[in-house]
RNA sequence: GCACCUGUAGCUCAGCUGGAUAGAGCGCUGCCCUCCGAAGGCAGAGGCCAGAGGUUCGAAUCCUCUCAGGUGCACCA
């Protein structure tokens, strides 16, 4: 149910009546009829432009078809008052029967806000996707909450989401943590050894080398490269990988799908994407101009295999060979969107660190060429966390030892305001971490305040019971709510009213971080309708020695828990019952 | 040099595929607890939406240019 579609829903049944009585010309384009809450509230609960938008192809004044509109809607039960104001807008204040109902709707539908937008369509959200050379860091936490929370969203609203890891071990970075780990091997033998330039030097690869020698024994000590960098390359990936999945889970990712790059060599699979593309004759060999400006110190013209991206709106044609003959990264990356068309997706959602910027006009070029233009590509670009500890900024460093992986992090500040806190900002902005801010219980602290909501809720609950009243959401569904007439009470109700249509905005829009600055208006619209009970009895949700009152009263700040908690839910964070 | 992202209150940021008098938190000023959790709430001050043009009934939002900050720019992924 939305409340929003409903009317809609009814602007355009009597613009239709209008047409039949002549009052409108036939075949007018409703597109661009919306029905949503006015900026101010004092206009009413809901607006439409339909006069406005209508006005110029009817060839008619705005306020004509405004007045004609009104006298329609008011025939409705549901339209109390529909008032022409500005320019054309049509304000309409619904009768308080109407959020009655929107209550008793939300206590009585245990998945209120799900929506059949996305119609079953198979939509791939790919995230994170960190190499499996190390240890998740804090930073990696918003990708994994941003992706996550965006396929939350998509699921809620109708779409059939898979989750989707690459993981990239079929590059060099991977011989280098090979190497790294053959001399933690060797480490581990006793021997002194050397991190040289280009080998990762982190403790974390102790255990690995400990790992390597108790699996192998002394059987690649003093052995040439040749012997042991597959073996111990294909352990280290598996370590480091099993390693990402537990900080993953620790805050409460699951992934559907975890595809190795590795899988596409040697398999036929690269060569098949790019002989797609050659038959489309977008694949050629040429030399590329060197980038104008600063020229790098070592340029000269070579002539290599290229991807004909410009057809598709990239800037220049992009390199997928190398003059030795190996595929370029970006091969692979073709070859792997390649398989995720194969798998009959039909949307392309990645998730990428913002200095991957420059890499999303040419992937997007490659699925188009690859889909025909069928399949979009959107690509999510995740800006910084900048990092602070009471205040002061601090930079990751592991010499300084001031390096914080994901699980760190979990620990210190915990998984739910860990991930809410990841939200609270839009993807492409910058975001603060304060890692003893984020964890402070007052109203500048969004975790905490809409927790807090839901917790006050919960305690006037825990109170009603022990009146001896039902609490249910069936108990309070069957109450006669014809009391609830105050302002303050219908101003949370129509907030409730929004949550279907925000969470089809965000699943549109692709924006999950809609999600986290909704529930902390819902919070706020909560906490005030709470403190107007200190001055007015009447609008308190416990009525001393009236059960039947309160029992009426409680429905509604139920209703917000609910949505609360399915807000929450779909952030993956947990509503909690109680402050502590 | 080119591409992409960003520029909104003193600070940190929202702003719903173009809508009415541009919002929130912090900070500042003044209020509200014998009463459901004051870990809250109410009210006030504070703006050339970086700047200049354009599109139209209507622009923070779309287009062009300029300025400022960030990111990236062929055999690294």
């Amino acid at each position: 149910m939305n409340l929003f579609s409903d009317i809609r829903a009814l602007v355009v049944g009597c613009l239709d009546a209008l047409v039949a009585e002549g009052t409108l010309p036939a075949g007018l384009d409703h597109a661009n009829v919306t029905v949503e809450p006015p900026r101010d509230p004092a206009h009413g609960d809901m607006a439409t432009n339909a006069a406005m938008v209508l006005a110029k192809p009817a060839g008619l004044k705005p306020r004509d078809i405004a007045d004609a509109l009104a006298a329609r809607l008011l025939a409705d039960d549901r339209i109390a008052v529909a008032d022409v104001a500005g320019p054309g807008f049509l304000n309409m204040r619904l009768a308080d029967t109407v959020w009655h109902g929107l209550v008793t709707t939300v206590l009585g539908t245990p998945d209120y806000g799900r929506s059949t937008m996305g119609g079953g369509e198979r939509i791939n959200v790919e995230f994170v996707s960190a190499n499996p050379t190390g240890p998740m860091h804090v930073a990696h936490a918003r990708h994994a909450a941003v992706g996550d929370a965006l396929a939350a969203v998509l699921d809620f609203a109708g779409y059939d989401v898979t989750r989707e890891y690459y993981i990239n071990d079929g590059g060099g970075q991977v011989d280098v943590l090979a190497r790294s780990v053959y001399l933690r091997y060797l480490e581990a033998f006793g021997r002194e050894v050397e991190f040289a330039d280009g080998t990762y030097p982190g403790e974390y690869l102790k255990d690995v080398g400990e790992a390597v020698k108790a699996a192998h024994g002394d059987a690649f000590v003093d052995r040439p490269e040749e012997v042991w960098l597959q073996t111990i390359r294909d352990f280290a990936t598996e370590k480091m990988l099993e390693q990402i999945k537990a900080d993953l889970a620790a805050v409460g990712v699951v992934m559907d799908v975890y595809f190795s790059e590795k899988s596409l060599y040697g398999t036929g699979r690269i060569e098949a994407a790019i002989e797609g593309l050659r038959e489309k004759g977008l694949i050629y060999k040429g030399v590329l101009e060197p980038p104008k400006g600063k020229l790098p110190e070592d340029w000269e013209p070579r002539e290599q295999t290229l991807f004909k991206s410009t057809e598709h709106g990239d800037d220049v044609d992009r390199p997928i060979m190398k003059s030795d003959g190996a595929w370029t990264y970006f091969a692979p990356d073709i070859a792997y969107h390649h398989d995720k068309l194969e798998r009959g997706f039909t949307q392309l959602i990645d998730v990428l660190g913002a200095d991957h910027g420059g890499y999303v006009k040419r992937m997007k070029a490659a699925v188009s060429a690859m889909s025909g233009g069928r399949v979009p590509l959107d690509v999510k670009l995740i800006q910084l966390v900048k990092l602070y500890r009471n205040g002061q900024p601090f930079k990751m460093s592991k010499r300084a030892g001031t390096f914080v992986t994901l699980a760190d992090a979990v620990e210190m500040v915990g998984a739910d305001v860990l991930r809410f806190h990841m939200l609270t900002r839009k993807n492409d902005a910058p975001l603060d971490f304060d890692f003893d801010k984020v964890t402070e219980q007052s109203k500048d602290n969004p975790v905490f305040y809409v927790q807090y909501a839901h917790a006050r809720v919960q305690s006037v609950l825990r109170k009603a019971e022990e009146m001896g009243l039902a609490t249910d959401a069936g108990a309070l569904a069957r109450q006669d709510l014809s009391a609830m007439t105050h302002e303050a009470e219908l101003s949370l109700a129509r907030k409730i009213a929004e949550w279907p249509r925000l969470i089809e905005i965000a699943a549109r829009l692709h924006e999950p971080h809609r999600v986290a600055f909704y529930l902390y208006e819902l919070a706020s619209e909560l906490h005030a309708l709470w403190n107007r009970g200190n001055e007015e009895t009447a609008l308190r949700f416990l009525q001393e020695g009236d059960s039947a009152a309160t029992q009426a009263k409680i429905a509604l700040p139920k209703a917000a828990a609910i949505v609360i908690s399915q807000g929450l839910g779909i952030l993956g964070v947990i509503p909690v019952d109680e402050m502590r």
